[in-house]
DNA sequence: TAAAATTTTGACCAAAATGTTAGAACAAAA
DNA sequence: TTTTGTTCTAACATTTTGGTCAAAATTTTA
């Protein structure tokens, strides 16, 4: 808020614009709110950051990184696949209770543009092909191996990314209607974890 | 596009500003694009809706009501449980195939704007208290009578909600994600009604 | 401590977007 | 066919917002 604390502008900015830009999303973000929020002058901004894009497109990395990589990275070992399991749903289940607006912002932003999504998956070195193309195989190999029930892979990854990231997308209209505060939310997640991880495996062992 | 069909130009504003609104957003919405979709001069929008809110308040209850109604009437039945989940997982896809953005939209704003929620719900005598604590009673029922293993009412319904709303929230992802066009995201959808039911079902069965 | 470099700001500008209005075009009624 | 009322538009006014710049304040360095 106040920028006091003798951080350095450049990585105060860049917090204040996280915060805002997760908020609001590009269109509805003001460069004076960011300003503020950071305890500066609006010009400031622009003496650091040429411009609102520019700033934004930094935020958009950092937060596409977030949101994607993790993921990524567990599916591309050779784990079991209850174990990839289980390591999905307690890693998206942590970073999203850390950052509780990274998924509403993402889908926001990817529907408004969405060739943002294969420019930064390409620079990060991001395959859809070949991730979905390896969890299929597995998947496959453990129907006919009768270890799980007849299913396809990329339902089965949809099943489980809806289950862990939904609650979170939609978190104002989910505290409203089954009128959780903060905490309770929170909490709910918690128990979410585990909770997700047996109503999976459940649904699919034979 | 065009205005040639003779269609009263106030229900053709509505329909342009459905489209515009969903597929952008309140703050990136342009009032100019409203009006070049529906095929008219802007300040006709004007002279029949006050101004740029009037129209997007119209715009949401409609959508509003689109996404909440109907999931409503369907709990607030006396059904037994699996042919409610039954319901509500079919009337979701169907609903959401049909408008494909009303997640994403309902989402957003009502994350810009939690108050919308409250406001509207009342207006429509939505009683999320009420609701959830019949599902609640039913959940605990069939629970105690050994018909589905221990479960929250709330974590059940939101898994339900999870699995049906998510991909659509998140479709330019999913699309992307899985290198699947329009018609192939559409059958997979269809397929998901079954699927999702079952899947539900076998996860809860003891 | 004086000079040089840097950070920061207030004042201003330009562009974009919303909103207003006088009157043209059209339709309906006399 | 004139008159009256309604629908529609072009042009204008206003507001909001992003962005620039010269100079003040501050820090660094000589």
């Amino acid at each position: 808020m106040t920028k006091s604390d003798s951080k350095p502008s450049e990585e105060l900015i860049l917090n204040s614009a996280m915060k805002v830009f997760t908020r609001r999303g590009f269109a509805a973000a003001r460069m004076e709110e960011i300003a503020k929020e950071a305890g500066i002058n609006r010009a400031l901004l622009h003496y650091y950051f040429r411009d609102k894009e520019t700033m934004f497109n930094l935020i958009f990395e950092t937060q596409f990184k977030e949101f994607f990589s993790g993921i990524g990275s567990i599916l591309n070992t050779n784990k079991p696949l209850f174990e990839k399991i289980k390591e999905i749903v307690t890693h998206e289940i942590d970073v999203l209770s850390r950052h509780p607006d990274l998924p509403r912002f993402i889908i926001t932003e990817v529907a408004l543009q969405p060739e943002r999504l294969i420019q930064y998956g390409q620079k990060m070195g991001i395959n859809p092909r070949q991730i979905l193309e390896v969890f299929n195989q597995q998947v496959e190999q453990e129907v006919r191996q009768g270890k799980i029930i007849q299913i396809e892979g990329r339902q089965l990854l949809m099943n489980i990314m809806s289950l862990c990231v939904y609650p979170f997308a939609a978190k104002p209209i989910v505290k409203t209607m089954m009128q959780m505060d903060e905490k309770t939310f929170n909490q709910m997640m918690m128990n979410r974890r585990e909770g997700i991880y047996q109503f999976i495996i459940k649904a699919i062992t034979p």
